[in-house]
DNA sequence: ATTGCTGCAAAACGTTTGCACCTAT
DNA sequence: ATAGGTGCAAACGTTTTGCAGCAAT
């Protein structure tokens, strides 16, 4: 079976609070892990009723909020006014560049940034929780960019 | 008189462009320098509203995108789904953390953080053209934290 | 039995757009 | 004269909400 060592994460997660425990959450958890690459609420909601799902709107969009708390998704903000998910499923921790011209996202894993959150926390008595290191840049090479002329 | 830098700056940008030069847009610019801290495109139309300013709302929203092109603010995302702004009037660059408890904004200068989305870039093929670094966390001490019971 | 969850539709919210008129060039 | 800008209101896309019925505890 699927996702088991989540189901449970999960499960655990919802006891903890008082949360219950209810087939739609898991439902859009499946769907959230199963996910290859960024996605929106509505993105997901639209994916699930294609198969056939009848998981509202309203629970999809609440459930993305459970899941981010339990760390099984990140929530993402790439500089438009929307925000997207992203599984942790069998991922490492990393951050992103945005290309201005085409809007491709190429994810990067760097060393030096690991510590930077914990270190300056630290500093401004802060316990860290998460962060979030986004470079907008642009193609030097145009052939790579498909939105370049 | 105030910003005259800053209104020679926004003129030769215009003009560079097919932009005309408007009373607007300088009302506009005026209006965002003298901001206090981070503001969203709406805040900023309700400030120059209660001054008795006759610009209207989709012209504050045009104007801010070009005053971010001409670099005399920069634009923000706190996680929220809404664009922040923030004026570069005698300011340095710096990054944020967020209080997940209050919703408290700091700012932070790192020396560490300066050259990597240069280098990041470069190693990915990409011409740099901003960054944003987000670190999201809580009060060790919730005394000072004013949403913290 | 209680309290929380669900689905639905409506509302909210920030932002963008279409259009007729106006103004900088 | 012309291309671009403005103000207004309506439209937009995403997200949240209120509510009645339902289901997990």
């Amino acid at each position: 079976m699927k996702h088991e060592k989540a189901k449970q994460e999960f499960t655990e997660f919802l006891k903890k609070g008082k949360n219950r425990i209810t087939p739609e959450r898991f439902e859009v958890m499946e769907a959230a892990l199963e996910y290859e690459g960024h996605f929106g609420a509505d993105d997901l909601y639209i994916v699930m009723k294609n198969f056939d799902s009848t998981v509202s709107r309203a629970t999809v969009y609440k459930t993305l909020e459970l899941l981010v708390q339990c760390e099984l998704i990140s929530k993402r903000n790439f500089g438009e006014n929307t925000t997207k998910y992203e599984s942790n499923f069998r991922r490492q921790i990393h951050d992103h560049l945005i290309c201005m011209d085409c809007g491709r996202i190429v994810e990067f894993v760097n060393s030096n940034i690991k510590k930077l959150p914990e270190q300056i926390s630290n500093e401004l008595g802060f316990e860290v929780s998460s962060h979030s290191f986004n470079i907008f840049a642009r193609c030097k090479d145009p052939k790579n960019c498909k939105y370049n002329k």
